[in-house]
DNA sequence: ACAGCCACTGTCGAAATGAACAGTGCCTTT
DNA sequence: AAAGGCACTGTTCATTTCGACAGTGGCTGT
């Protein structure tokens, strides 16, 4: 996107956003110089002209307190893939096994989801995570023990508890009528990652 | 909350609303007027006196555009607000209550929610509703038989499952440990109901 | 060495803004 | 019938606020 903001751009930045948050207005020039220190009103206003140039900040000619923080510059939500079924020996993110597309925040998660996928059974309910809900899934090829995993075996994509042992990988269902499954790490492949999750009541 | 608005208020209230959401900041006297085709500036200082009176704006005096929005009037389009821990007699979405807000995308549910709720223990863990995760809410009175539903019993806010019956209303934990509990119709209040659910992993 | 960005201090005038004062007419409640 | 809230018009005035101009010193890349 834009450049990058210096150590003290930032700050300003967050000292506009915390005033915003405080007042439910953006500082003067003069509240700005003062809440950072300045002497000079000026110091405010080369800083906001430096932010606008970067694009963080849209600066209102003319108007009192008339900056507009650009957070959706800043983190911009865009839409995120709805996997459905996967489709056999299809790379899982592959246009044929999108769904839809959802707009997800910026945030509405602690760890960037790349792809949600629908849920399909289920395999992890006591885990809370049921038939039809979307998961929030962070792309990635490693796991920790513990983490609930999307994992493709022989084609199926599937969704568990993955558990790391001396002994090999162990794939934990969250459902007293599953049965865990063993696996060599040859075998397995992880896609991603559990996030979070989405459920859409009826 | 505080007094009722008039037709015209809710319309000026709106229309700050509408203006802080584009640009950013709260509109001047003479703007809103203009916006609101008065000739006259002080007509909107009248009404902006109002609605501080009524509770739903702060003015700040002598500082440019010091409207600041309060409680249900600031959430924006799509920041939903938090309702963390509900403090006993108070309104369920009094500011003290609310957590933070987060970012809700219109359409990602299929209800739009009112706001969001922070679960605490597990009494619904069977419904898939864990100890921690935020609960969609539409804020609504009434409530069919089998629905979620977020309900006040004398000060406590409690999430349950609904049911109805000619012996009277009934509501469901979702886990063994818990008991169901029967209440008069006259001694149940129902806050929202369920509309969806959003869990964000570790 | 010199240009260019960064991070400031200090001053000034013009435009934007809030707030107070003085009215009007229409309701509703008492 | 009087009182009070609501919804405005119209005006003036003190402040606030922005934006432009004039400088300083440090640091970085070329």
């Amino acid at each position: 996107m834009s450049e990058k903001l210096t150590v003290r751009q930032q700050q300003v930045l967050d000292c506009i956003r915390q005033f915003q948050n405080d007042t439910g207005m953006a500082p003067t020039r003069a509240e700005l110089a003062e809440l950072m220190g300045f002497q000079s009103k000026n110091a405010a206003s080369d800083h906001l002209r430096a932010l606008e140039r970067k694009g963080c900040v849209r600066l209102h000619n003319d108007r009192s307190r008339g900056i507009q923080l650009l957070d959706a510059a800043l983190w911009p939500d865009d839409e995120l893939p709805v996997i459905g079924r996967v489709a056999a020996g299809v790379p899982i993110e592959a246009v044929e096994n999108v769904e839809r597309s959802v707009p997800v925040p910026q945030g509405l998660f602690r760890q960037r989801p790349t792809y949600l996928l629908r849920v399909q059974g289920d395999s992890m309910k006591d885990a809370g995570i049921f038939d039809g809900d979307l998961i929030a899934v962070r792309k990635t090829s490693v796991a920790r023990s513990g983490q609930i995993v999307v994992a493709r075996l022989d084609d199926d994509v599937t969704v568990k508890t993955l558990k790391l042992s001396p002994q090999g990988a162990t794939l934990m269902p969250a459902n007293e009528d599953y049965t865990p499954i063993r696996v060599s790490p040859d075998q397995l492949v992880i896609e991603g990652v559990f996030v979070g999750l989405i459920r859409d009541a009826v």
